[in-house]
DNA sequence: AATATTACTTGTAAATTGCAAGTGATATTG
DNA sequence: CAATATCACTTGCAATTTACAAGTAATATT
């Protein structure tokens, strides 16, 4: 996938890139859930437990699609069910939220303790074990368009 | 320094944690003009491409001190000035930082290729660039008050 | 003594967020 | 097969946050 030009943000800076795309309080919370519980589904976005309102998920989700992060997809089996998918590019985002992870595990009082030793003690393994798990989800997903 | 248990959170995900202290639009850009630029001064600050606004800088600036991010002290020569340094914690956001530009750069059309070459070709050596250029500073200081 | 600089604060309009209550398209149940 | 439930939203509105412009107080410079 060609990266696009986007449109007009505040500057080049990629770390600003990143800023706009992914600087609020949600946004990241959502890719956590996907990545971490493989929620996929509006209602299980909204059991997070930090709490989203249905209008901030509902935008953020149309955002995370536009920024090209998520993809959409039918339920085949409910019609009312709409499927979130991580794209490559979502699945990219595994390095940052280790990294904040770990940041605020070394440095605040915080919970899953669990995850964050897994990630501390090792890394590289956490992110293979993230992408792995995608790579086939999204593998299956392109062998059931084809049948 | 100990880790504060910090006022109610939404959860105890150390990731909300991260996303409750820089998920906005510009504190780490903050911290990149710290880490980056050297930029320690309201007036550096206000430099900034993207355009803080002054109200925004200075809540921002006090929220950061109030998380242990960066610290302050007055300049010695122009007593109007004030001196803003990063803290071990805000330091410790390199890694954060490096992500976030990493990801951008793979994804999006953004500029300022030096850095990111920098960081994709030496992650670890950039890492403790920034780390040994901040503790020289930090040593400096404590010299300083020594003498 | 007058002007400039630095680090802010204040006021206000605009945008964003959070909460509650719908809505319409399916799916399930009696 | 009619009534009810579920799912993925949208709408309305008050409260909070942001952006922009204009101060202000404490130094510093000329």
């Amino acid at each position: 996938m060609p990266k696009k030009p986007g449109p007009k943000r505040r500057s080049e800076c990629p770390l600003n890139a990143s800023v706009e795309m992914l600087g609020d309080r949600w946004s990241l919370l959502i890719i956590r859930d996907m990545m971490l519980k493989g929620a996929c589904t509006y209602k299980t976005f909204m059991e997070c437990y930090e709490g989203i309102a249905t209008n901030i998920l509902a935008d953020r989700l149309r955002k995370l699609v536009d920024y090209g992060i998520i993809t959409t997809e039918p339920d085949p089996g409910d019609k009312r069910k709409v499927t979130y998918l991580l794209t490559e590019k979502g699945i990219d985002l595994a390095p940052v939220l280790t990294e904040m992870v770990l940041w605020a595990a070394a440095h605040e009082d915080t919970g899953n303790q669990a995850l964050v030793r897994l990630m501390r003690e090792d890394k590289k393994k956490f992110l293979a074990g993230v992408r792995q798990r995608w790579a086939q989800r999204n593998t299956r997903r392109s062998n059931a368009r084809r049948a």
